[in-house]
DNA sequence: TACAAAGGTGCCAAAATCTGGCATCTTTGT
DNA sequence: ACAAAGATGCCAGATTTTGGCACCTTTGTA
């Protein structure tokens, strides 16, 4: 068993039993007390509130009201998400059915872990608040078309672009990144790219950049008649 | 550097490359080419389509269109969860801030890994087909009042509940869970549960569920003043 | 107040896993 | 035919994880 699915077996088991010993824990999960111990620290790293109550006739226990203090998604993030998936393929915005009938089972393979943790973070607890009747997706917000030339030549082409950034403090800043993808956190665009020179994937608000353009090859070749065929459209929704 | 942010490195070498062979790869994220060949195993295991080229001139790529097949959240799909989450608080529907100005930092935080494997996945291709101009979420669905006391009554005292269960192929079979979550796929209600005969979570229909009733204390005690004041709410949303 | 029971920490050796190198095989363009 | 490129199996060394131990702190109770 590897150090995830024993955490989440303690996780899984804290609920369960409300209180326990760290004894009991290792008995149930099948470790040592020391890799219990280590393991609550690591949750506790994560994000989990896991009380203790030292001296004799203490023990462990969650704490109820932890979820809502993690930083991992919220119970009502997950639920906006399920909400999120199922109401847009209903409105016909997803092309696929993969979600159809098979209720979770797509969500849970989806997410990066094979066990899904943060879903069953959510089952610790669930309150999503009041419901509003009625989601309001207008005002989607647009794209400045003064930068879409550079943008559509970058990513056709998959060449670095190059371009002056405003930062949310108001700093300037040049920057050069591989473009990979444009979102819309409506009203806003947003460029995900990676920035070689901070060795991590960044994101900037489109209504921040200013004079982009194209400035390198980045050595794309076209090997393959799957490549020939495939060029993938870039399609700016 | 954990093989994790390896294979990560690898799938970026292999989308700016476009065509690169082992060595390039092994160079270019620091291992050798035996590790670069363990990873790449594993990342098809994951559902990557990363082509190989044997013989003089050959190569390995990134298959442009492996992101419809892999058994990962589709493009659409990740972009239908950020737009859900964004229009569900415009509309009010969360109570939380967390995603205010941020963008995606907080969906970052908040994915399992440190690293999102799969929002890299949704760089490799942004491709969403048309949109609709509006979402219709009326007919969220409701759930039969009959089964709500039994349910109420494992939620709040942690009991196990027992119920029979006509699944997809209509057989009839009965399940004694530790009911964890209600989740709506609209207009489906599903009971989350861990099903500690099968060892792991399961997810029923509730239109599927019969004659449900609590069956055994799972041995929740009460022992801290933060559990008699804090037995969560279970509210149907 | 002493004591026992519970969590917490540091350290080290054993166990498990990961990594790199090597030999060898298969495939394919020239 | 040959060379270049991916694929596989194996083994030894490196790294990480785990368990055991000693010892500490905290706290309810006799």
């Amino acid at each position: 068993m590897n150090s995830r699915t024993r955490q989440d077996a303690i996780i899984r088991s804290l609920r369960r039993n409300g209180t326990t010993t760290l004894d009991a824990l290792g008995q149930d999960v099948g470790a040592s007390r020391r890799t219990i111990l280590r393991d609550i620290a690591a949750l506790r790293d994560d994000g989990f509130v896991i009380h203790a109550d030292r001296g004799r006739g203490g023990g462990l226990y969650l704490d109820p009201q932890s979820i809502q203090t993690t930083p991992r998604l919220s119970v009502a993030e997950v639920f906006a998400l399920i909400l999120g998936i199922t109401s847009m393929r209903a409105a016909g915005y997803l092309p696929f059915s993969a979600l159809a009938d098979a209720g979770l089972a797509k969500i849970e393979k989806a997410l990066p872990s094979d066990k899904i943790r943060d879903l069953r973070l959510l089952l610790d607890c669930l309150y999503v608040g009041p419901l509003a009747p009625q989601v309001d997706t207008s005002n989607l917000g647009e794209m400045d078309p003064e930068l879409l030339p550079a943008f559509e030549t970058a990513f056709l082409q998959r060449r670095f672009l190059s371009f002056g950034y405003r930062d949310a403090k108001g700093a300037e800043t040049h920057r050069t990144v591989e473009p990979q993808a444009m979102l819309i956190l409506p009203p806003l665009w947003y460029l995900v790219a990676w920035d070689p020179a901070r060795q991590d994937f960044r994101h900037f608000r489109m209504d921040r950049i200013s004079t982009p353009n194209c400035v390198e090859d980045t050595g794309f070749r076209r090997r393959r008649v799957i490549f020939e065929a495939g060029v993938r459209p870039i399609r700016y929704v």
